[in-house]
DNA sequence: AATCTAACCTGACCGC
DNA sequence: TGCGGTCAGGTTAGAT
């Protein structure tokens, strides 16, 4: 490939190097941990990219009588926020659009990864079978923030953000104000299983569009229809009772008194 | 050490 | 049409 970094940072500066270090290489593998995209390179490198709240990668082909420069899938993206462009072979280009620029990028030896300022720390991943119910109740046993601070937390559990919290809490039954070391034990198994649960739904259904969100093939996602609770202050919880907003650490928590204890 | 707050940015939307 | 205020999918640095 060859990358064009057209700015010198994102949310935080571009790796020593960032251009040089990409020249050339191959993408061997594309995966993912936690909210970040990691695609290995044959120079023993990943690519380690965030999308922040407003970034998205578009991919620009010139097949189906597209010219080059024309946008296929990133309809409404203002060109003025292309940040960081991929060359691949193929004639296909990869553009990085953020307004906001939250997101950032970062290079690192693949062996190296977990040492990475990213991801030491960093909690389970919540489908995985390294998270249970035993699990997630031993990160909270020590921790006396609400219960929805901690799920944030992504040294609790990798990968969850607001929406996702939320809805998890709603599933589960359990008011967002509840202090995370006063959760029982039945509790944090009901909660490890909704958090399950919920994301394979949302998975299933293509994850949430609120805005401008679009899965690679140019698609919305549906799960946003199947909101309990995000989103729906002063809309009526499926009990009769009114959704109610609140804030904590910073972030809206929707929620229902009646539905979650 | 844990937890909270402000900060990083732009754009959309709402009331006036 | 314009203006000011509020809010937004996330994370970190710094204060408490």
């Amino acid at each position: 490939m060859r990358a064009e970094a057209r700015r010198a940072d994102i949310r935080f500066p571009l790796p020593v190097r960032f251009v040089e270090r990409l020249r050339g290489t191959r993408v061997n593998h594309v995966r993912r941990r936690a909210k970040y995209l990691l695609a290995d390179l044959d120079s023993g490198e990943t690519l380690i990219a965030h999308l922040g709240m407003s970034g998205r990668f578009s991919v620009v082909t010139a097949q189906g009588g597209f010219g080059f420069g024309d946008y296929v899938y990133n309809t409404g993206a203002d060109p003025k926020h292309d940040h960081v462009v991929f060359h691949l072979s193929e004639d296909a280009t990869i553009i990085y659009n953020d307004p906001r620029r939250f997101g950032f990028m970062d290079l690192a030896r693949t062996d190296q990864l977990e040492t990475t300022r990213w991801f030491v720390g960093m909690g389970p991943e919540p489908l995985s079978n390294r998270f249970s119910g035993a699990v997630l109740a031993e990160a909270l046993k020590p921790r006396k923030s609400p219960i929805k601070a901690a799920l944030l937390d992504q040294q609790v559990v990798a990968g969850l953000g607001n929406i996702y919290v939320c809805e998890a809490l709603f599933r589960a039954r359990i008011a967002p104000t509840r202090l995370s070391n006063s959760l029982s034990t039945a509790e944090t198994e009901v909660l490890a299983q909704a958090i399950k649960a919920m994301l394979a739904e949302a998975i299933n259904v293509g994850g949430s569009t609120l805005r401008d969100f679009k899965a690679s093939d140019g698609t919305s996602g549906a799960f946003q229809e199947r909101f309990d609770v995000y989103g729906r202050e002063g809309q009526v919880c499926i009990c009769g009772a009114n959704v109610l907003r609140l804030v904590q650490s910073g972030r809206s928590t929707f929620w229902c008194e009646q539905c979650q204890q």
